[in-house]
DNA sequence: GGTCTATACTTGAGTCGTCAACGATCTTAG
DNA sequence: CTAAGATCGTTGACGACTCAAGTATAGACC
């Protein structure tokens, strides 16, 4: 039962620390790592929904925001006209490159500082275990 | 990084489940665990804050409905009239002993089938270490 | 073709929680 | 006593997200 007390407590700082520094929120982080890393930078909208646990509509609104800082841009899909693809464009991806650098410190710091790269490993296998909505691969961080 | 996104399917599905049942957020949740083991059933609003990690006007707004639902109560304090003690009424805390069952099953439902004993205690030893508001005390669950 | 169901996305309304500003009270120091 | 400052609690405005409902398109089956 320490787990959603220690969650509420990390995310809580990590999600004010990229606030302050780049203005983004953790969820908004989230998407733009799932974007950078997939094919074309491009993803359905749906996909990134699952990718990051939450809603389509939560998506929209988000991408919203994205989109009105110029970092995320609509693309329709030639072979069917429901979906429509968010991408990253390039200011999006120079924009992510930053954050991801101070968010990896800040990860760095809370994590790296506590626990031995062993302890780290099976911390990640045994949250592994927990059922999730499966991420799209290679991403670390 | 698995951290986030496992908190976020654990929560939800907790959370979800919390709220068919008995009609309660995980805070809320939350908030009824301090109160039943505080001395009196009865905690300082702020003493509640920071024990769950919520702010003053949070807690102030999740007692409200918790008040109007008759399962907690507003209490003067005698030496300092700034503070209102929250106290769990006796509704409160057979809503909360119900709760408290399914809520258990849940969990172990949860996490019960995917670990051992002895994970378990890593994991909550790992997590231990994260920085954390103290928690007040002899609670598991 | 026409109908029926499923999927992709958006929108309106509502919930939960935050922050910033406030009133009230306590405490401390002159 | 009084002024200055800290602490407790509430409130208004807002942000992030959800759910339910709606639109548009796709695919399958007759």
């Amino acid at each position: 039962m320490r787990f959603l007390r220690a969650h509420a407590a990390v995310t809580r700082e990590l999600s004010a620390r990229l606030e302050a520094a780049h203005g983004l929120t953790l969820s908004d982080y989230d998407v733009l790592v799932q974007l950078y890393h997939a094919p074309e930078r491009a993803l359905r909208r749906v996909d990134i929904a699952r990718a990051v646990l939450l809603t389509a509509s939560g998506i929209t609104r988000l991408l919203d925001g994205l989109e009105r800082a110029g970092w995320v841009e609509k693309r329709a899909c030639a072979s069917d006209a429901r979906v429509s693809y968010a991408a990253l464009t390039e200011a999006g991806a120079r924009k992510f490159e930053q954050a991801q650098r101070t968010h990896r410190a800040d990860i760095e710091e809370l994590f790296g500082s506590r626990f031995s790269a062993e302890e780290r490993d099976q911390l990640a296998e045994l949250l592994g275990r927990l059922p999730l909505a499966e991420t799209s691969g290679a991403c670390s961080g």
